[in-house]
DNA sequence: AGCGCTTTGTAACAAATGTCACATAGTAAT
DNA sequence: ATTACTATGTGACATTTGTTACAAAGCGCT
């Protein structure tokens, strides 16, 4: 069952004898929608290999205040917690699943272990890490360049896509913070995009009409 | 005279026999202030261990517009180029030699040879990872949290402390430039952070009070 | 000193974003 | 149906940032 889905997502990307290692000390678990996975300044003692799912990776600075930097797709793994595990140090977002989702969490133990053995896993590890830094370096475009009108587009299609489902399921709040900005901003630039004919607005939902 | 500066940064990092194979295959270059290290979308077939001086990294969109990065010191790496060498994939960034500067370029063909050798190695790029994905969210935070005076004013700290120097040789427009603004709201946050007493103004050059 | 060029200062205005206040609508529970 | 709560819509206004236009200052050159 486990190794079904291991298979599934990653027997293109590891070797056999990797994979059966994963299988053997890899713990499995099972994220209900909303429930935290890593918060800031966690100490992490291993790496979650994504199965199932999708998680939402936050930063949020001292005073509280949030901001969200990409979602995570079955296959993913969290580059920053790697970081953390490996150098002992903390863990700088807050990972949260968007919907229910599976792991595998690898214990931090066989992670420079592996690097040494499988050829697969350097390639592993050095993609998701360039994986990330290209997300992240799409925040910094999305944040420096474009205005709130795009950035609130932008948003919605990603997190259709990353769900798979054209109609989200939030509040215009949940949006606001996701984005920094207050929620009479977001309901305005919302109501403009319907006016559009972009999207559909009802209570609770948001039905996006053109990607 | 390579071998020095290579031991003087990195003897506390890599093995004697990765700083013997470094000094063999590495390529030694200097830069000029102001001079191109990486392009947009080149390819790289390498990595650069920077020796001395300071790199500015710049993020660059479809339309040309630039934002700033971060900054590499003596030390340090950059991680997107050696994501772009060991990948075969193109840089997403620009770096420029913001000062007179000293590096030792990396052939890929090593990179992950190297992976398997040494454990310092593996650790340097681990950690150069890190540091990056750091720098960035740092980057994130500033944009997604700071005002532009405040921008402004960690920009100047920022750079002061880099270059090692109080005064700063730069126009109103460079700056603007880096921030991705214009030279007119530069000119005037400048103008009020001279009144705050905190910088002094003049042609060419702003000194910088208080950090 | 006079000229040409670059850099800086500043006023006036425009656009984008943030804030406050309050009305209205939808939903669930009783 | 009434009540209580949450979510959304919207006007009015404040603040921040961006734009245009032009003046003044600094500096090198002759």
């Amino acid at each position: 069952m486990i190794r079904e889905k291991l298979d599934k997502f990653y027997s293109f990307v590891f070797e056999k004898e990797l994979l059966d290692e994963i299988e053997q000390v890899g713990i499995y678990k099972k994220l209900r929608d909303g429930e935290l996975l890593v918060d800031l300044g966690d100490q992490m003692k291993g790496v979650p290999l994504l199965l199932e799912g999708a998680i939402k990776i936050v930063r949020e600075d001292k005073k509280g205040e949030e901001i969200l930097l990409y979602f995570l797709e079955k296959g993913d793994t969290c580059a920053s917690s790697f970081a953390s595990a490996i150098s002992n140090g903390k863990c700088g977002i807050r990972a949260i699943a968007e919907k229910d989702s599976e792991i595998i969490f690898l214990p931090k133990e066989k992670l420079d272990e592996w690097l040494v053995k499988y050829k697969s896993w350097r390639n592993f590890v050095i993609d998701s890490y360039n994986i990330r830094l290209n997300e992240m370096m799409e925040t910094i475009d999305t944040l420096a360049f474009m205005k709130m009108d795009e950035r609130l587009y932008k948003y919605l299609t990603d997190k259709a896509q990353i769900l798979r489902e054209t109609t989200l399921n939030t509040t215009h709040q949940d949006i606001a913070y996701d984005m920094h900005t207050s929620r009479v901003v977001i309901s305005r630039l919302l109501k403009q995009l319907e006016n559009e004919g972009k999207i559909r607005l009802y209570r609770n939902k948001i039905e996006i009409l053109e990607f």
